[in-house]
DNA sequence: ATGCATCAAGAGACCGGTCTCATTTAAAAA
DNA sequence: TTTTTAAATGAGACCGGTCTCTTGATGCAT
């Protein structure tokens, strides 16, 4: 024989053991390469294991170790480019260490993201990253804890949950971004976010059900009411899930009588549909509308103007998530760390003085 | 007791059939779902199971019915914002027929590719989508059939591989974007594309490769033939693998003598770097330089000038290679599909007239 | 030569489910 | 009421590995 022929059926350890005159004993130590075998052996069995073109069977390795070697991750949206970056620095940091990965999406829905957890568990990851959707509803976050597995929250981090997380300064960076705007003179300031409060109203930072979300709302309420700027909870605008959804309430927002200065937006996807609109809208930037974004994609340095943004470590802080969560899975018994990852104001050119400005840049037509 | 407190050990049917006093193979039917089971018998199976708080273990479950419901899917890199799209229509489509998704990486690097392979096998996913970096190096994946999983090729086939693909016609859009620059004067036409010929110097078509990079040198050479432009071979450039790469090779390519009047871009990564290098470097888009690029990614379309790009439909490709492979899953055993989903030639304002240049895009400073 | 530690190897239980098969029980048909 | 048929259940093998426990062989010190 020449080829290892496809079985119609795989060979497992019994097998191979059969082949080359072991016990099964032997040659599991041999194939799963624990124990001590001699040397004879062990050719035995490598060459009846080559033979019968043997693959090892992970699933009932992991069932009688316990261990999978696998890290469940649930995200937003893989599409968006921030957790694109954030999955290859877990994915990275977890082959690195031996580890899988496994993606679901959860669509920042609470419902599938607790169902993508269940299963998750269910197939028996070792442990979970997850970027939870909300705050308020954390029962099936906790039962991972009741599983036995490690969580490492990303981006998004939970008081309540006494777990490891991985966040970027929000609120500084929500700060950095206001007072910048502020020093340029600008006092109607907009902040547009994803968020899911039924109403798609803001009225009070306790309605927002996310962490990273709410301390950016304050840090620019903070800084706002600093400055001595009273409207400023006016211009929170929730509700920018979508492409479409951001394109009507930017329009909306640049409707009104008296339509911002500037907008700061909450992820690059906003910011992209921010910058059609005002495209669209023949709305000149800087100079009739000043953009400043959170997360430093890649597109934001070649647009004109290039786009003043808050740079995230987004990349590292997937990898510092995952080298944790393995950490755990190492033994690491320590109290809940909190790592918060500094970010960094790149000034660009979309954000203008505001006493330059050549006209509002408010939507006429229709 | 009112909480499901933290069991030491997770809860069996073999526990939940005590407690509720039935045998294990009864408490198996009701958890499983499967078999006929009395109305009695299943409520004090799902008290007990309630109170113990039972959660299946996945991986008993699989390794008997030999299914795991989850497919493997290797991409050469989820930051790349194609195949960011890919996965995501790949990960609804599975999770929509209850399949879980295993995500890895190669870096477009063969071995990397081979090693997740193997793995992905070993954890018996039930079959897997992979993105090939190599047509040559086949074995690997030759291997998945021999072990009983179907395949789907995803944007890149091999002919050589009797499975199921799925593509964009890519010979007949570099054919449309070469046949656009053409017909707007254009003589001087680079082709820069990620690819990992050892040497990175374009010689024969038979050098490359990957199907999909190949084709589209070839429509790009055809018509160029076509429009009797003798050149056309030398503006082929390799090796865009990396920002830093296509960053060096366009400024060399701008450098030459007599530098290219238009560039085409395999992809939205490399469109990215030729256009920062082009506003580095003073180069007016498109007086002096046009561009096309392959992707319709989200930033093209904000960009001064907006970029004339190739919309390939990628999350229907990603959804269709998974619908693909569950069709496979349930039992489909037709002749292998080759999906080849058309493109959509998109013009936006990065390709002028060649007579109307205002300049040689030359970068004269070193 | 004897004792004792060490190494190699085999036998078989075990992980947590599924599934077959035999048996009991209940309901429907005669 | 008796027979036929179907439904419900239990016992235990099985999936493919790991791992403990026991026994046999070998080596080194005494």
């Amino acid at each position: 024989m020449k080829e290892p022929q496809p079985k119609n059926t795989a060979a497992t350890v019994a097998d191979v053991a059969r082949l080359s005159g072991v016990s099964k004993a032997t040659a599991a130590r041999v194939l799963g390469g624990y124990g001590t075998v001699s040397d004879k052996a062990r050719d035995a069995v490598m060459l009846a294991a080559q033979e019968l073109d043997y693959r090892p069977n992970e699933l009932a390795r992991s069932m009688t170790t316990g261990r999978s070697g696998t890290i469940g991750v649930v995200v937003g949206d893989i599409e968006n480019p921030f957790f694109g970056s954030a999955v290859r620095g877990i994915s990275d940091a977890a082959r690195a260490s031996g580890f899988n990965v496994v993606l679901a999406n959860s669509g920042e829905d609470v419902a599938a993201e607790r169902a993508a957890i269940e299963t998750l568990v269910a197939k028996r990851v070792d442990g979970l990253i997850v970027s939870p959707a909300q705050e308020s509803a954390i029962g099936h976050l906790e039962d991972i804890g009741h599983a036995g597995r490690p969580l490492v929250l990303l981006d998004r981090a939970i008081a309540a949950l006494a777990v490891d997380s991985v966040t970027a300064d929000d609120r500084q960076a929500a700060e950095a971004v206001t007072r910048l705007l502020v020093e340029r003179g600008h006092r109607e300031i907009a902040y547009v976010t994803a968020c899911d409060t039924p109403t798609h109203l803001y009225r009070d930072t306790r309605d927002i059900l996310t962490a990273s979300v709410r301390e950016r709302i304050e840090g620019f309420l903070e800084v706002g009411a600093q400055a001595g700027i009273a409207e400023m909870p006016r211009w929170v605008r929730l509700g920018a899930n979508t492409p479409d959804a951001t394109r009507r309430l930017t329009i909306d927002l640049l409707r009104e009588a008296t339509a911002p200065s500037a907008i700061i937006a909450s992820d690059s996807l906003i910011a992209l549909e921010i910058f059609k609109v005002a495209r669209e809208h023949g709305i000149e930037m800087p100079e009739a509308l000043s953009l400043v974004t959170f997360h430093d994609a890649a597109w934001t340095a070649v647009t004109t103007p290039p786009v003043t943004v808050v740079r995230q470590p987004v990349y590292e802080m997937g990898e510092a998530a995952a080298k944790m969560l393995i950490e755990r899975l190492s033994g690491e018994r320590c109290a809940p760390r909190h790592l918060v990852l500094p970010t960094q104001l790149v000034e660009r050119a979309s954000v203008a003085v505001r006493g330059n400005q050549s006209a509002s840049p408010r939507i006429r037509s229709l």
